[in-house]
DNA sequence: CCGCCGATCCTCT
DNA sequence: GAGGATCGGCGGG
């Protein structure tokens, strides 16, 4: 059981809200550099209203993606079907499929007709163990849980298969089905900086920030060039 | 611990 | 057509 950590610091914001696990974060959090708004992450809980009972996760590790100038980002061929919503105002759920089977979440940064994103790559989990575990039958650890950006959104019920939040979902919403919270943000001296992992541009740049000896951080992986196809030919 | 490999299908050129 | 902001399993040092 041991249902989350019950201090219900005053919170609630104007009427709503379960007050249990804090306030969402407000709008102009995500009005700055997605750079700035990641490290600022760091610390932040996720809310999943998704399936039976709440689980909240602690971000851990995040990366930050600076959309038409930055060749790593989705946005950086400029706006298409799937990531229009990065064009959009901040704080709204940027949510993709990648390698046929797995789905990742970006946060949405800065003022409507900038796109940046913040790719949120791992957490602890806080609250809904239970129902985090049925989601994540291969992790052998507490730990690996919610460690890396597919496991993430397995662990919080946010893909296609537990009908989770859509691409444009508000995040500061105090009744969505996906939110994130203010939780406690970690102290500047603990956040380690380092290269993005599996980018095959721009793979020099520091953006990927994550709390120092934290055992729910990922663990890096350089980008791994796709097999040649033999030149069969002839 | 580290590296390689296959799975699987949507998205953009 | 080709490749991807991944994961988990397997084999070697």
């Amino acid at each position: 059981m041991s249902a989350g950590r019950g201090r219900a610091a005053g919170v609630g914001p104007s009427g709503a809200a379960p007050a249990v696990f804090g306030p969402t974060l407000g709008r102009g959090f995500f009005d700055r550099h997605p750079a700035e708004v990641a490290r600022d992450l760091l610390g932040r809980c996720l809310f999943s209203a998704v399936g039976p009972e709440p689980v909240v996760v602690r971000l851990t590790e995040v990366e930050a993606y600076a959309g038409e100038v930055d060749p790593a980002s989705h946005a950086f061929r400029g706006p298409t079907v799937r990531n229009e919503v990065m064009f959009g105002e901040g704080g709204h759920l940027y949510r993709y499929f990648i390698y046929g089977m797995y789905w990742c979440a970006n946060v949405v940064t800065g003022p409507a007709g900038t796109a940046g994103g913040v790719l949120l790559r791992a957490g602890e989990v806080v609250a809904g163990h239970e129902l985090a575990r049925l989601r994540r039958p291969s992790a052998r650890k507490e730990s690996d849980l919610a460690a890396g950006p597919a496991k993430l959104t397995a662990a919080l019920g946010w893909n296609a298969v537990d009908s989770g939040p859509r691409s444009g979902e508000d995040l500061c919403s105090t009744t969505g089905p996906a939110r994130l919270l203010a939780g406690t943000p970690v102290a500047p001296e603990q956040v380690v900086a380092g290269p993005r992992v599996g980018v095959a541009a721009a793979k020099e740049v520091p953006w990927r920030f994550w709390v120092d000896g934290d055992p729910t951080v990922s663990t890096y992986r350089r980008h791994v060039p796709k097999k040649t196809p033999g030149r069969g030919v002839d």
